[in-house]
DNA sequence: CATCGATGTTGAG
DNA sequence: TCAACCTCGATGG
């Protein structure tokens, strides 16, 4: 279920407390028994976000590549760094706009009665569900890996992906992908992102999806960058200004900086403070257009469509968008 | 309690 | 183009 702000923040948790530890790695479901005993009391060197895909690198130069797709969730106990820190460790990782605000208020309370930490980290926000009395815990439903460490525990369930990579194999992997603005904020990952889409004579909102035009972006990040650029939607790549497909990737680069950083997709931003508590107060929808089919534009009011293509849903305005 | 659908990708046809 | 993958929250009866 993540776009690409999840998964980093996901990468930033094994960072956090998995590199430089040996890991226990086995499969309790038992799909995936095989692969766990190839890095099973390995050291976890690197971990890496690109796009939609995290990478595991071990002390035995094996790598385990996962992908959560639609389903997949990672889950950790015991020690996880909860909402304030992950910012700063963002912050850290270059990222600016850091926010002041405080959410990491369980980490304290809890590790101050010094039991394991539960945290559940699933789709686009992070979730402190409590604590446990056994650590580790019993897994539960059917978990395809486990990492564990003395102190961290993370369970996988439902992947797209999860495989044992060569190194070799990992950089084909990502040389298939288009840039990440986290991973590369260059001139050249902006050159690279503008010269592809301009060539193309698919519709911007495919190219948006497109993950090797660029990195992950999905459904959601593209309904809404598509509103906040008001671009219709079908135009084709080539047929766009440069100066507008610049404008995508800078946006793109903002959003998913934002979402590293809350947790969470927030895409409203231009929106007065007014206007947004309204809309936060009124419903639980902090979008634009997505997941608004019928309801009236924010900007125009005019009815929100929806169309398939490409196998997705997208939303769009077809006055502001037109 | 049953059914639907989802922030995704792959591979068959 | 579409089914399959695989999980679970939201929805409806």
């Amino acid at each position: 279920m993540p776009e690409g702000h999840s998964v980093h923040r996901i990468a930033r948790q094994f960072a956090l407390h998995f590199v430089g530890h040996e890991v226990a790695a086995s499969s309790p479901q038992g799909r995936f028994a095989a692969g766990a005993a190839r890095i099973d009391g390995h050291v976890m060197t690197q971990a890496v976000a690109v796009g939609k895909q995290m990478f595991l690198e071990f002390d035995n130069g094996l790598w385990l590549k996962v992908h959560l797709g639609i389903y997949g969730a990672w889950d950790f106990a015991g020690d996880v760094t909860a909402d304030a820190t992950m910012a700063s460790a963002a912050g850290r990782m270059g990222q600016t706009n850091q926010k002041g605000t405080v959410v990491g208020a369980h980490e304290d309370s809890l590790s101050s009665i010094g039991a394991p930490r539960r945290t559940r980290l699933r789709m686009a926000e992070q979730e402190v569900e409590g604590t446990v009395d056994v650590f580790p815990p019993d897994p539960v439903g059917a978990v395809r890996v486990r990492l564990l460490t003395e102190s961290t525990c993370a369970d996988l369930r439902g992947p797209t992906a999860c495989e044992i990579l060569l190194p070799e194999e990992v950089q084909a992997s990502i040389d298939k992908l288009g840039p990440d603005p986290l991973l590369d904020d260059s001139k050249a990952a902006e050159d690279r992102f503008t010269a592809t889409v301009l060539k193309k004579p698919t519709p911007i909102c495919l190219l948006l999806m497109d993950q090797s035009v660029v990195a992950g972006i999905g459904n959601v990040y593209r309904a809404e960058l598509l509103f906040r650029a008001r671009l219709n939607p079908h135009i084709p790549g080539r047929d766009l200004p440069e100066k507008t497909v610049r404008a995508l990737w800078k946006d793109w680069a903002k959003l998913l900086r934002i979402g590293v950083e809350t947790g969470q997709m927030m895409t409203m931003d231009g929106l007065s403070k007014e206007a947004y508590d309204g809309a936060m107060a009124s419903r639980a929808d902090r979008h634009w257009v997505y997941h608004r089919t019928g309801e009236p534009c924010r900007v125009c009011g005019t009815p929100i469509v929806m169309e398939e293509i490409g196998g997705r849903k997208l939303y769009w305005c077809p006055k502001d968008q037109a």
